[in-house]
This record gives C-alpha cells, structure tokens and sequence, in this order.
DNA sequence: CTCTAAACAGGAATGATTCTAAGTTTCCTG
DNA sequence: CAGGAAACTTAGAATCATTCCTGTTTAGAG
C-alpha cells in the first residue's frame, strides 16, 4: 500500500513551484491539467489521474487542487453552483460557458485593457482577484 | 393552514410582475430583498420574512427566488461556492466582495463602456449574461 | 537511522440546494 | 357560482460537491 513515492517520478516536472513541494499526486493533477485544457472538474481530475495512480483518493484530489490554487499554480473557476473546475491558464482572462455544448473557452481581453480602469470602484479598493464568467451559445456559423 | 391568501395582501407590490404572477410569498421575498440591499441568502431572505409570513418554508423561498430570477425581476449572485445570493439592481454590474468585513457592494461601470467591446470573444457568440465579480479589501482611509 | 511534520487514503459528515408527495389556492369554463 | 385543472406551497427526504476526521505513510532534518 505505498502512497507517494515507490512509482516513477514526473521527470518533466520540477520539485517545488512556488513554494509547493510537488508530490506525486500533485504533479500527477497538475499534468493532467496541463494537458486538458477543458477545465476539468476535480471529479474529472480524479478520474484522469487514476490510470497513473490507481489509489489515489478524491480528497486527496480535492487537497491537491486546493494546495495548487493556494500556490497560484492552477486557478479554480466556478459557473453557478455547478462543480468547481480548475484552469492552468494563469493569464488573466474570463471564461464563456458554452451553454449548447456545455463547453468552456478561455476570454482574452482586448491589448491595452485594464479592467480596474473601466469599473467604478469605491475609493481606497485593493483588488486581489478578478472573475469574469459569461454565459451564451456560439451560434451555427 | 392557510397558506396563500387570508393574509393582508401587499399592495405596494403589482399582482403580476414580467408575467409572473407575485403571490403573497413572493411579494415578501421581493420586498424583503428590495429593503435590504446587502445581498442576501436564501436562507437570510427565509429568516426575514419570517415575521410577515410565520408558516413559510425555505423550500418556498429558493421556489420564489427562482421563479424571480427566471423572470429577470432579481439576480441571482454567486461567490465561489458560497451559498448563493440575490440582488434586485438589475442594471448591468458587477459585485465587490469584501474580505475584512464580508460584505458585497456594487460595482458599475464607468460611462459609455460596452464589456463586450473589451473582450477577445470567439466569432459568432451570443452573450446571454455577465457576471464580474471582484475580491479584495477596502483599506483604511 | 530516528523523529517530526507534512501528505495521503478512506470513509463519515456537512450543508446548500433540489426533489417528492400531499395539501391549498387560484384560475378558467360552463 | 360550482367543479376541476393547474399553479403554488409545505415539510421532510434525498442529493451531491466538498470538507472533515482518523489512522498511515512519507519526506526531510539531525
């Protein structure tokens, strides 16, 4: 029943990013992600990462994701209520919700666009986090 | 058990709003929200309108809440997955959450800006709803 | 090689929300 | 104005993403 090492190490992914001593497990969720860029859920995540680590455990999962996030290495993207999913594009940008598909894209803005420069903020605001979710459909072209 | 009528209606309030007819629970939840301005819960608007409708259940209230949302008289607010709010500005806005004290204030934007003008969106999308959302603090003055 | 703190696994617990079944009220039609 | 269908409401059960808890395992320091 061993856990974390006694498998082959990720190569390709150093030891420590930010700060986050990276395990396997974490190296194993943020491959994964790196590789599908359709913002899994941690669900998702845990089945995508079972063929590399079969007794991996959700919490576990739920406990990689979380450290990532802390560690600004993955950001975490909720829609509603829905399931939270997890995005390694660490750019600022939004996400649209496909509703039709069920899909979801990156949104860059615009070169030369601030955000805080266009909304009308209370005075003396300190911003650390910026969410912007649309929701629509992309019409038959 | 009277659940519906055999109360002093609200007259303040239209029989019908966006086509959807405002019994007397609703007309409570939406007065409610309407007064207090803080964004509330589901369960905050069940405990507020407590007084005016002592028999009314939470099942009602996220009842009421939805069919409010679903008809555009509210909006429905989400932070992360925090249990989900309701707002009845319904101008285009986003919400500042602050960290300190918890509390969510409005954010408009400045004049004459037109969110999807600043955003790189794929061709041939249609926008059904926006949603920004800010996290941070008011520092100090 | 030991010791301690950090990580992990598995399963139980939590909590917002939704569902279900049964009872009320409103609306419509005659 | 009676009768029935449809819309609403209620209370409690069920759902499900997420978190918590407990015992184990591992990594890193000395």
């Amino acid at each position: 029943m061993t856990t974390q090492a006694a498998q082959t190490p990720n190569k390709d992914i150093p030891e420590d990013i930010n700060g986050l001593r990276m395990t396997r497990q974490r190296q194993e969720v943020y491959r994964f992600l790196m590789g599908e860029r359709t913002h899994p859920t941690a669900n998702e995540v845990f089945i995508g990462i079972k063929k590399a680590l079969p007794n991996v455990s959700l919490a576990t999962v739920y406990n990689c994701l979380e450290a990532l996030v802390q560690h600004k290495i993955i950001r975490q993207v909720n829609f509603d209520r829905e399931p939270s999913r997890y995005c390694p594009n660490l750019d600022e940008h939004g996400h649209f919700h496909d509703e039709t598909t069920g899909t979801i894209h990156d949104v860059k803005f615009k070169p030369g666009i601030n955000l805080t420069d266009i909304l009308d903020l209370p005075p003396n605001t300190v911003i650390k986090d910026i969410e912007i979710t649309l929701r629509g459909q992309l019409a038959a072209s």
